[in-house]
DNA sequence: ATTAGGG
DNA sequence: CCCTAAT
């Protein structure tokens, strides 16, 4: 019978020696650092986010150089291994590691207008993909998990244990490989461009930005802007944006509203950055802007199923098959910083850990996420895994590239040789060039300084009494096990207070409500309020049962 | 996604 | 506020 093999592009089976193995407390650290699964074959647009203090590297622009931003995996097929048997579908979430590249021949995608560009990009995949020959033998005996690392291997890994023989390692996608067979279109990058130098994008700031570098250019201090960023904002940063840089902030402070009861209100030009005063002051009385520029991004997670016979044609067809499939399906964006996906999309940036100031953020991802459950019949023979949520991703880093090369330099696959497969550690796989890794700093990825704290955590925003007064009217009537009501009913349009912050705050509440007042630190909360926290409190434990019932407790009404 | 609690 | 475990 026909062999049933797994076989794993990137470095899924990627196990640390026992000696490795990170203590339990380390082990449990953050998302990304779980599992990178999935495949980052195809594609790369580009991302870099232009933050103040970062070493230009792409000097001339030609070379290419490949970070691999792949976080630790914790061990995760270890773990796996005491879980049961890994099935080769089920491969945990996807981590962001990054393809960076210094090639500035990718699409440019600019801040989160990025699906346009993206989709604008793919579409020429979709095109493309109407030459394949359909005539692909599928037999799905075979099982091919596509890793996620750039790797260029194909494994066999029996079982579909990522550890198992990798002696018949099989290279596919490599640029030699790649030379000389009909698919040779398809190099395992997707490489759209732009139609024009500067990227139609949506967001306004970005526009300036863009403009303001063209504006640079043509100066008769024609050092290119990139070459020196730090000096390039200190002495030409304030120039490019005089006037509405005030209105620009004010927009991205919209939320920092400290009382729900004033969103909304305050929309019309009233709005506040007092906010933002406390922690993050110097953050928003400067004139700071975050360069974004999403220079690559994969596929992170895909399954295909082709028999051994299969030719290594047949099988990249397949992929380009299932990855037509997934773009054409539509897309949305998603956001990661410091391994956490950031769903508020009203947070600012800032307030997101993306500043400036914070140039060394260690992972910041764009990821295109499938729009919706919707019409995505897996292929006949691929699929993507239940975890590639973190589908096609958007990598960035912090190298600068001259946007004006955009359409003007080698294919990315001219560079992306084979990539450095199985290799955590290393953050830089020198490809064409490695005189173009020394002005890169070294891996400096575990590395989170204070600002990376700093930035990670949200703003402190203290309680008003006015959001108090509300919060205990809700309790008093919702009880206080149901923090998502007591969001939805008294909250809905403060959205920088979660549940869980208003969990948190009945908790102190009644801890301040406990204490004497001498105690209590911040803006005074009325012992009236306090009085009926206590209450409240002490009713909702002696009701416990009746919580899970209506909602009509003592109180009166809002 | 929510809830509950410890940090 | 953050982080986790457990739902």
């Amino acid at each position: 019978m026909v062999s049933h093999k797994v076989l794993e592009f990137g470095d899924d089976g990627y196990i640390l020696p026992p000696q490795a193995r990170a203590p339990r407390s380390l082990r449990k650290r953050r998302i990304y650092e779980k599992k990178l699964c999935a495949i980052d074959l195809l594609a790369t647009v580009a991302g870099t986010l232009l933050l103040e203090g970062e070493s230009s590297v792409n000097a001339g622009g030609e070379n290419c150089v490949v970070v691999q931003n792949t976080v630790k995996k914790e061990f995760h097929a270890e773990e796996n291994a005491l879980s049961g048997p890994p099935s080769p579908f089920d491969n945990g979430k996807c981590g962001f590691s990054s393809v960076i590249t210094t090639n500035p021949n990718h699409l440019l995608v600019v801040s989160d207008k990025v699906d346009k560009e993206v989709v604008e990009g793919f579409s020429k995949v979709r095109n493309f993909r109407k030459d394949l020959n359909p005539g692909v033998n599928v037999k799905p005996d075979v099982v091919a998990s596509i890793g996620s690392n750039s790797s260029t291997e194909v494994r066999a890994c029996g079982s579909g244990s990522p550890n198992d023989s990798r002696d018949d390692d099989v290279h596919l996608f490599t640029r030699n490989d790649n030379d000389d067979d009909d698919d040779e279109n398809f190099s395992g990058y997707i490489r759209p461009r732009l139609t024009r130098p500067v990227p139609r994008i949506g967001d306004r700031r970005i526009r300036k930005i863009l403009a303001s570098r063209h504006w640079k250019g043509g100066n008769t201090d024609a050092k290119p802007w990139y070459c020196s960023k730090r000096s390039y904002y200190t002495h030409n940063h304030q120039r490019s944006y005089p006037i509405k840089k005030r209105k620009y902030f004010d927009s991205i402070s919209d939320s920092n509203s400290d009382d729900y009861r004033l969103q909304g209100k305050t929309h019309k030009g009233n709005r506040t950055i007092t906010s933002m005063k406390s922690r993050n002051a110097s953050f928003v009385s400067r004139d700071h802007h975050v360069r974004l520029r999403i220079k690559s991004f994969r596929v992170p997670e895909l399954f295909i199923e082709i028999p051994e016979t299969a030719t290594v044609g047949s099988l990249k067809r397949m992929v380009m098959e299932a990855v037509t499939t997934i773009l054409g399906d539509g897309l949305r964006v998603g956001l990661m910083v410091q391994g956490k996906k950031v769903r508020d999309d009203s947070k600012t940036l800032l307030q997101t850990g993306i500043s400036e100031e914070n140039t060394h953020l260690d992972s910041l991802g764009f990821s295109l996420e499938p729009s919706l459950g919707t019409t995505s019949q897996p292929l006949l023979s691929s699929y993507l895994s239940e975890n590639a949520c973190d589908d096609l991703m958007l990598c960035r880093d912090n190298v600068l590239v001259d946007p004006n090369h955009d359409d003007s330099t080698p294919s990315p696959s001219e560079s992306f040789g084979k990539l450095g497969s199985t290799d955590d550690s290393r953050a830089l796989v020198p490809i064409a060039s490695s005189a173009l890794l020394a002005p890169r700093t070294p891996n400096r990825k575990f590395k989170r300084t204070e600002q990376q704290q700093a930035a990670h955590r949200r703003i402190r925003r203290p309680f008003s009494v006015t959001e108090v007064e509300a919060l205990v009217q809700a309790v008093e009537n919702l009880g206080t096990g149901r923090w998502r009501d007591v969001k939805v009913h008294a909250f809905v349009d403060a959205d920088h207070r979660t549940y869980v912050d208003l969990k948190d705050k009945w908790k102190t509440l009644v801890h301040t409500a406990r204490i004497s007042p001498q105690q209590r630190r911040g803006e005074p909360v009325p012992q009236e309020l306090l009085d009926r926290v206590l209450k409240a409190h002490a009713y909702w434990s002696q009701h416990l049962m009746h919580q899970l019932q209506i909602e009509p407790p003592p109180s009166s009404q809002v």
